[in-house]
DNA sequence: CTAGGGTTAG
């Protein structure tokens, strides 16, 4: 299960801890018996010093006395160590190991049960494990306990319980300590069985009655192990002996998972209850505030910890920058950045919580690694909570180059072994659309978790690699380890990427077997995976059954009925959403304005968007400007669209300037195309998109030279166009077709239809539309050309496979063609079939004869 | 000599 032939990280300073030569030993001692009448003297002064933490003095000290010749004793180094640790000055630490070493003194296990404690501490668990390793006969029960609390706060918990249970075979007893540690260490879902036998054991012994660290551990084992509050608390009733950190320890986890308001009632009671709110406490409600998002309510603690002088403490400066950088309604992160910069100490856990709140407040990863190169100048050693924040900043920039930097310094510190390190970089290279490089980078993973299951599944999910995906998920059931609901939220988004309602279906009484009916997240996830199979009907029974609603819930319905077309449903929803007084956000309104866009409600439009800040406090974003201009050009007011986009308060990115060329080309406004494609071509020179646009344009108004010069432009950047294919999903397959495809096994039965579908509708009135065919070549090869496209490829598929009592569903990448759209009319008023085409955009119900769209899209 | 509360991946 665990690994101990890990790659061995470079290192600093690796003191030997082999046994001395005996010889030399001998001299050792022969001059530590010679004692110099000035021994004690300075040995007594040394303490002093480290005691108060004059530690540089100390150090100075301890030179002195060996360049007079004297040895200091065990007992000095000890001192001087341990003021080290307490401290928190490693380096120094560090820098008396290595002194130690060179003193040829044999070292006792008080000493290097230090040293283990010195290297745990800061971070570095592979010396830690070194120093263990080498310890041989002088390893005892302290050893064993401090290793096992180093692997537990090093993120490596599974690795502490073997570790316990080796200490177990090896014949010793558990104490307090040791209990703690690897209790501590079982309080995650992994873990949480095994902790649960520990949890019996320890009941047995007393500890639990005689010390309030192994209660505390207990109270995280049922908080954060089993996800069980209630439980939790109950322990924490029990606890014959409370304190401040028991206290704060509950509090925590109240905010933590979910309850921050149960969290500043706890807080209220511990105030009552006489005891002092320290800085953790502090923090801790801090904490509970950026939960709640309440901003003035943390401002007030704020101007309360610096009232009690706690404002430029490290622990309370961190919570204070996550606070501000959550409740940042603009997602600015100016507060936050101040908060840190005032901070006169900075240790690993603050540069990591900056880090953080620039990866979570969207938009300013580039930063956020910019913050790590001055945290590495700055001498701080990241941690692997700092890598995961970094490589998740790396996968939101689609930067994997930058990833593997980065996840490279961590291999070297000993971290890429961590569980959450390994996770972000699965995450970073799917969030990349890297799969081969993701699967990899799961493979090399010594121990998978619940988490590396989600994120690749998710990842092959959102990259539409569907039999990958299901192939992992069945992995997940057969080890048992437990599906949760992020596994079914991805399974149900990958269901929906990729179109497949009958494996939604399936996962939907999976979830429901699994006792997930209940869930919000989960049917949330289920309205917006029936909708986006096609299946509104099945998305609304959904949002019908719940029994509570939150702004996503809303936002997903309401989406759902504007991408199939229902603008005045949508609208409705929207306003009964808002007399049940629930809030809208952006996202909400992204869903109003394309409801409005969808179906050319100018007025609508127009209202909603000026109420959204006036209104909601909610200020409009690109996406809400974008949805404008769609409104505004495809109703054909492509002057006043122009007009509105130079008058955003911002430069219109290249997302508005593609939906402005798209109107350009429903109206054929060559001129204002051409402005449009240079202005994206300027901000994103490489991206295809424009150039197929403006070729697409050329070519339906005939102007063949133009398309050429296109064309020609588009081969020396080599860029290529993003291949157009649909898919349908049958009997539990999703089968995908591109242009001409002919590898399929059933290829000659599908051709054959569509040819029979070709005649057919030709004389029922369809004429090809051979404008769109972007080739100068003849009619008839057009009208071959045209029969080609993957969304009809598809459709006859469907027909020859699937029943007649069924909807024929099919999936498109890009946008559907004006030919395949007009066909696709014909096609389910000869075969009296109806025909759901989702493409790019939105939904196409195609019912004897007519789209849903009423051919406006 | 070893211990408890603050950050983390989906």
């Amino acid at each position: 299960m665990i690994s101990l032939s890990l790659p061995s990280p470079t290192k600093s300073v690796p003191p030997s801890f082999k046994p001395r030569n005996p010889s030399r030993q001998k001299t050792t001692s022969s001059i530590k018996t010679v004692k110099h009448p000035n021994f004690e003297l300075f040995k007594d002064r040394l303490i002093r010093l480290a005691n108060v933490g004059h530690l540089h003095q100390a150090i100075s000290a301890l030179d002195l006395m060996t360049q007079q010749g004297l040895t200091p004793d065990l007992i000095t180094y000890s001192v001087l160590l341990k003021s080290c640790i307490r401290t928190r000055q490693f380096n120094l630490g560090k820098l008396v190991h290595t002194k130690l070493s060179e003193s040829q003194l044999e070292l006792d296990s008080v000493l290097i049960n230090s040293l283990i404690s010195l290297y745990s501490k800061s971070g570095d668990w592979v010396t830690a494990n070194d120093i263990f390793q080498d310890m041989g006969e002088r390893r005892d029960l302290v050893s064993w306990s401090a290793m096992i609390s180093c692997f537990a706060h090093s993120g490596m918990e599974s690795r502490a319980v073997s570790t316990f249970i080796d200490m177990l075979e090896f014949g010793e007893c558990p104490n307090q300590f040791c209990f703690a540690a690897v209790i501590q260490a079982c309080s995650n879902s992994e873990n949480a069985r095994t902790g649960m036998v520990v949890f019996g054991f320890v009941m047995k012994t007393g500890y639990f009655e005689s010390d309030v660290c192994v209660g505390c551990a207990l109270v995280d084992l049922f908080a954060k192990g089993m996800g069980d509050l209630n439980s939790a608390h109950k322990v924490f009733d029990k606890m014959p002996e409370k304190n401040s950190v028991s206290w704060t320890l509950m509090i925590t986890r109240y905010s933590q998972l979910g309850q921050p308001k149960e969290a500043m009632e706890l807080f209220v009671d511990m105030v009552v209850s006489g005891y002092m709110p320290d800085r953790f406490t502090f923090s801790s409600i801090i904490s509970a505030c950026a939960e709640l998002e309440q901003l003035s309510l943390g401002q007030q603690l704020h101007s309360q910890v610096v009232k009690y002088r706690l404002a430029f403490d490290v622990c309370v400066g961190c919570s204070l920058v996550d606070m501000y950088a959550k409740c940042a309604t603009d997602g600015s992160m100016v507060n936050s950045r101040k908060v840190f910069d005032l901070l006169p100490d900075h240790n690993v856990m603050s540069w990591t919580s900056v880090i953080t709140g620039y990866v979570q407040g969207g938009g300013h990863d580039k930063e956020a690694i910019e913050l790590y190169c001055r945290m590495i100048e700055d001498r701080v050693s990241p941690n692997h909570f700092t890598f995961s924040s970094l490589l998740k900043a790396c996968g939101n920039l689609s930067d994997p180059t930058a990833g593997e930097q980065i996840y490279t310094h961590a291999v070297k510190l000993g971290l890429a072994s961590v569980n959450c390190v390994g996770n972000s970089h699965i995450s970073m290279y799917a969030r990349s659309g890297r799969m081969e490089d993701a699967r990899k980078a799961f493979d090399i993973l010594f121990e998978k978790n619940l988490v590396s299951y989600n994120i690749i599944v998710d990842g092959y999910a959102k990259n539409l690699y569907s039999s990958e995906a299901f192939e992992i998920f069945n992995q997940i059931e057969d080890t048992g380890s437990g599906v949760d609901a992020f596994t079914f939220a991805s399974l149900l988004s990958g269901a929906a990427s990729i179109g497949a309602v009958d494996k939604g279906e399936q996962i939907h009484a999976r979830l429901l077997k699994a006792g997930f009916e209940s869930n919000l997240s989960i049917s949330n996830a289920l309205i917006s995976m029936y909708s986006r199979c096609g299946n509104i009907e099945a998305a609304i029974q959904v949002f019908t059954e719940m029994e509570d609603w939150n702004v996503v819930s809303w936002t997903s319905i309401i989406t759902g009925f504007a991408k199939h077309g229902f603008a005045t449903k949508a609208l409705d929803m929207f306003q009964e959403m808002l007399e049940t007084g629930i809030k809208p956000n952006e996202v909400t309104y992204i869903a109003v304005l394309s409801a409005c866009s969808y179906v050319g409600m100018i007025n609508e439009g127009w209202m909603h968007f000026n109420s959204m800040y006036k209104d909601h406090g909610i200020r409009p974003r690109m996406e809400h400007y974008a949805c404008m201009v769609d409104l505004l050009g495809r109703s054909g007011y492509l002057e006043e669209a122009v007009k509105f986009i130079n008058s955003m308060p911002f430069t219109a990115d290249a997302l508005v300037w593609r939906t402005l060329l798209g109107a350009c080309g429903v109206h054929g406004n060559i001129e204002l195309g051409k402005h449009a494609s240079e202005m994206i071509i300027e901000q994103e020179p490489n991206d295809p998109a424009a150039y197929i646009l403006l070729s697409n344009l050329y070519a339906s108004a005939g102007q063949w030279e133009d398309v050429m010069k296109i064309r020609k432009c588009m081969k020396q950047k080599s860029l290529v166009k993003e291949a157009g294919c649909s898919w349908i999903e049958t009997e539990n397959k999703v089968h995908k077709f591109h242009v001409g495809e002919t590898s399929h096994p059933q290829a000659r039965e599908i051709y054959k239809e569509l040819d029979q579908l070709a005649l057919k509708i030709k004389e029922m009135g369809y004429v090809p539309d051979t404008n769109v065919v972007l080739h100068d070549v003849e009619e008839e090869q057009k009208e071959q050309y045209l029969f080609q496209h993957s969304e009809k490829i598809a459709v006859a598929f469907g027909l020859i496979s699937t029943s007649k009592s069924k909807p024929i569903r099919v999936f498109k990448n890009l946008r559907v063609c004006g030919d395949c759209h007009n066909a696709m009319k014909y096609i389910s008023m000869a075969t009296e079939r109806e025909i759901v085409l989702r493409d790019s955009n939105r939904f196409h119900h195609f019912n004897d004869g007519a789209c849903s769209c009423n051919d406006y899209w």
